[in-house]
DNA sequence: TTTGACTCTAATGTTAACAGTTAACATTAA
DNA sequence: TTAATGTTAACTGTTAACATTAGAGTCAAA
């Protein structure tokens, strides 16, 4: 099979080494990021790291200072709610849609998949939450609607951070591949109201996680 | 009085006057951007442009080409459907949002105001563009969600760059503050059903309007 | 007529250097 | 001692030049 050979630039290799970075939590929230020093640990020019770093900025992944200067963006208890309410709009209405194509049974197996996948990696944290994503990305994916997908994109650097800061043990606690059979089964019966329930608990439940993780940190420091 | 001065770099200089010269029509869809060109218009080096066309990229209204060649995007029927199907989730949410706050009378009132303006400039096709977004970004901002206004900007650009295509003329016949109003009295109504219903209502002629628009040019060329 | 090698050009990828600004520190004078 | 004023170091804004590559065109040989 002939396929289109992918070129790499130097800065799609810096974006994706800073995007790494920042969600597994090298770079941690809130800290300040100087161009010249990743520039240099990256071994490239401060022009092509910038074109990256504009781009994070605008992913929400980064956060611009008074001065132009950026660093890691932190995302506090209220930032968090408002995007998973978002989060949760675009998600049912992707079940929605994917319900509605006329090949949703085939739509429905890859999403079946991305489930099984989540369930043969339980118990590895690193893995679990990229099954996670990966799940929910699915479902946007064949939800038959493109845009819908780059939306939910757009929020996904956020997402990452949101974990990242409630720290990967305590977001994964409680998080099992079973809540995501719900959603599929859920999905499978086909009522439009029980999916959007469904979805909207499973998000309420994940916020209630992740801000709990938060609660004990706080009374950490 | 000494007020602060702004500081506005020339990226964002160069930002806004792109964003402009591509939501007013001055560079049309699919054209091709040459970076060369543009930083000697602009009067800027390459790299400070580069920076701007990368923000633009993300935010969908410029793709790449092989080899990175940005072009300004153009976008089909099929596209503006899904965009509008993301819009319309979004603004539903929002108008649930902004019913669910305490102070929704005032929030209320800012949307009122937004379409005072909207009946203000009727007749002025360029105003009267500004002022619709101008109402719908109100909606967003007072739903108390600033994850929500966010995710919506992120399309704003690809509506522009919709009703551009359109062509003013043909996007704005029959677009009232008459329909405007009716989202507002729902909304003071405040039966969830209803405004989703109006919501769905409006943009589902919106995008009509639109492809409509798209088959006359296809039939003009 | 087609193929292949070659050149040339135009565009992007990338870099290094310069300029301006800020913040922290050192110095001086009252 | 302290408050105002140099001074310096660090960082981002910006630029100009160099490197590389896709594509068009040319031309000769099969």
């Amino acid at each position: 099979m002939i396929r289109n050979l992918k070129r790499t630039t130097l800065r799609d290799q810096c974006l994706d080494g800073l995007r790494a970075a920042i969600t597994s939590g090298q770079l941690h929230s809130g800290q300040h990021l100087v161009e010249t020093e990743l520039s240099e640990a990256f071994g490239v020019s401060r022009g092509t790291l910038r074109e990256a770093m504009r781009r994070l900025e605008q992913e929400g992944l980064l956060v611009a200072g008074p001065r132009g200067q950026l660093s890691v963006r932190a995302i506090d208890k209220a930032e968090l709610g408002h995007i998973y309410e978002v989060r949760t709009a675009l998600e049912v209405l992707a079940a929605q849609r994917l319900r509605a194509q006329p090949d949703h049974a085939q739509r429905l197996a890859h999403l079946r998949e991305a489930l099984a996948r989540l369930q043969r990696v339980e118990g590895d944290l690193g893995e679990q939450i990229e099954a996670d994503l990966d799940f929910h990305r699915t479902l946007c994916e064949q939800s038959g609607n493109p845009a819908l997908l780059t939306t939910w994109l757009s929020l996904e650097g956020a997402i990452r951070i949101s974990v990242m800061q409630a720290g990967l043990d305590r977001a994964l606690r409680n998080m099992s591949a079973d809540r995501h059979h719900l959603i599929v089964d859920t999905l499978e019966r086909g009522d439009p109201g029980e999916i959007e329930d469904e979805l909207q608990r499973h998000m309420r439940e994940a916020v209630a996680r992740l801000v709990s993780a938060y609660e004990t940190s706080d009374a950490d420091s």
